[in-house]
DNA sequence: GATGAAACTCAGTGCGA
DNA sequence: TCGCACTGAGTTTCATC
């Protein structure tokens, strides 16, 4: 599965996480190359897949999601059917950011962001009576201390 | 702080969200506007910091990160000065992708993404070893259900 | 692969409605 | 505030090294 990427590569991943509305040329001076060889093997890094999209990020704060929760779930269900059901609610739910299922004790850990805590709870009423879980617990964060999608290519 | 957004703003930050490439002329069709008005909207959301970067999204898979923690820690510690150590660390090490302080019981939680456990057991070693950290809970992610960057704006 | 140039598309601006 | 048209800049393709 892991695509094999030399060191330039891995240089115009790190601008492009960095900073994606940069023109090719800005690219390509910062690595060391120029711009068809940079357009090149970007565009072959998208086919393969390993850019997956180009995004903005925005600050949930500014848009008035002032709560952000995570979310530990343990279940007594295991059921193929059951799981079907859980996974759907979860990414059919736009509140839901991320969804992990986990190794051991708890089951699976979600992280979601909510305008406050009226509304996680809204959140969690309304996922409890869609599917059976034996036991929640939420952790409420009081201060991003740091939030990043860039691996370190 | 939360920004006021009218329609147009919202629809224009959901397609953004969605496809950061698209010409302004394809956002214009979509949200039902033209050229300018987009590009003026666009340029005081990002002034206004309600866009906060533009940036690809890789596949941490094809890249070789194989593995995900989920870190739940409690500390003893609760000083200005080793909270100010403890968060350079982890502002630092560009294997923590989030890091929360959290109210009650766990104080703090990390999203580690690293190539292996091995990786994750270094990580783990090197942080100790600059803060004192009184209880470490791991929660390793078998399956990444959802993740996403999105807003429902 | 890299380079350079040509063709085309788009972002960004100014103006008129 | 919007829509239109213009221009310089950037993307994408192609031929050549």
């Amino acid at each position: 599965m892991a695509a094999r990427l030399d060191a330039l590569d891995r240089k115009i991943l790190a601008e492009l996480q960095e900073d994606a509305g940069q023109s090719l040329d800005e690219i390509a001076g910062k690595v060391g190359s120029s711009k068809t060889p940079v357009w090149n093997r970007i565009r072959k890094l998208r086919e393969a897949g390993v850019i997956r999209r180009q995004t903005v990020l925005l600050d949930a704060e500014a848009l008035g999601f002032d709560a952000c929760f995570f979310v530990l779930i343990r279940t007594s269900e295991h059921e193929a059917a059951w799981q079907k059901a859980f996974l759907a609610a979860l990414r059919a739910r736009p509140e839901v950011q991320e969804a992990h299922r986990l190794a051991g004790d708890i089951d699976y850990i979600l992280k979601v962001r909510v305008a406050n805590a009226r509304a996680y709870d809204a959140f969690y009423q309304a996922l409890i009576s869609e599917v059976k879980i034996h036991n929640v617990t939420a952790l409420l964060s009081m201060e991003e201390i740091k939030s990043t999608t860039v691996l370190p290519v």
